[in-house]
DNA sequence: CAGGACATGTAACAGGTTACATGATTAT
DNA sequence: ATAATCATGTAACCTGTTACATGTCCTG
């Protein structure tokens, strides 16, 4: 499961709370592996039962107390052991797709219309990232290490939403309303 | 949720047993919206206490019985509601991501190998997807109806393991065995 | 005073994966 | 003989989503 080695990822760049992590996954990494609170917090629970990670609880004064969460050797030794076992490639799952495939059942403009709405989401993303790669990595030849595997990731974002930009755009220019 | 609605168009195109559901979504509609038999079997049975589909066991000699479906009007009305009814444009999700962002804390050389057999994988679903454009689709400029709604949702396959391809040789040329 | 940031959680449910089970026919 | 195709299912489990719950501090 990915997203426990996600957070063992996060965590071995820096100990975090669940809060913390939760916003990290809002940013950067959510980008192609999201994860809501709840989630997050569950399984850093589960994360920790397996030791693979410690817990300690920081208390606070004027803010809630929190928790913040370290990776341990086994947790480090997990991750290797998950980075160097093969994974299943990633398959498309676009509900646009199922639409698209039932048009001549429904309301045409209306499908229409949410092609443009998705396109417009997507090139919103894209802008998103775009701006990250410009301000966070303004010379990524110049990138050694885990910062440059951060980028890489971010141009698989970036790659990813053009993508889905494009096929809307070979959506929208064959959907006609008649 | 997509898959019941995948199961109405393919019932509404014509009328099939789970087996061959199964099947048509290993083939064509699966290559965007995959799913198991098991899952078929479990969603048509949901399916049909709603009354979207009507279901007829047929006895067969030499194979074992089957149960055909078909799409009842409320079926019908239930998928143009669903038509006009938005919903969320699609989010990648891709394991490689997470092992990339987790390069620096795992053996390279076996991340370059995955990222080998991620391409490869990738490359060959386009070789079948541009087999099955060839095949199925040679003239998609006088395409209509359905049959051409096929096609764009074939043509996002091809875009999007084209993408996949081009994110892998990317990561290839920037990773390196040090 | 309202709303957002901080901080963690329970509970119920929906959706997807994996393993196991059965059993006939047909092709190699 | 062995494997593949046809055909349907149960059960357990894992993952992800949504709603609800609590309570303080700071900012506008």
């Amino acid at each position: 499961m990915a997203l426990e080695h996600a957070l063992l990822v996060s965590l071995a760049e820096r100990p975090s709370s669940g809060y913390e992590l939760a916003q990290r996954f809002d940013r950067s990494i959510g980008y192609y592996w999201g994860a809501t609170h709840q989630q997050i917090y569950r399984t850093l629970k589960r994360m920790h039962s397996a030791q693979w990670v410690t817990c300690t609880l920081i208390t606070q004064e004027g803010r809630p107390d929190k928790k913040t969460y370290s990776i341990t050797t086994s947790g480090n030794e997990e991750l290797r052991r998950w980075i160097s076992t093969p994974v299943a490639p990633a398959t498309l799952r676009d509900e646009l797709a199922v639409k698209i495939r039932s048009a001549s059942f429904g309301n045409i403009v209306d499908i229409i219309q949410e092609v443009t709405h998705h396109r417009a989401e997507h090139a919103e993303r894209l802008d998103i990232y775009r701006q990250f790669a410009k301000n966070d990595y303004p010379n990524p030849d110049k990138l050694t290490g885990a910062k440059f595997h951060q980028y890489l990731v971010l141009r698989g974002g970036i790659l990813g939403e053009e993508f889905f930009i494009r096929w809307c755009d070979e959506l929208l220019e064959g959907l006609s309303p008649d």
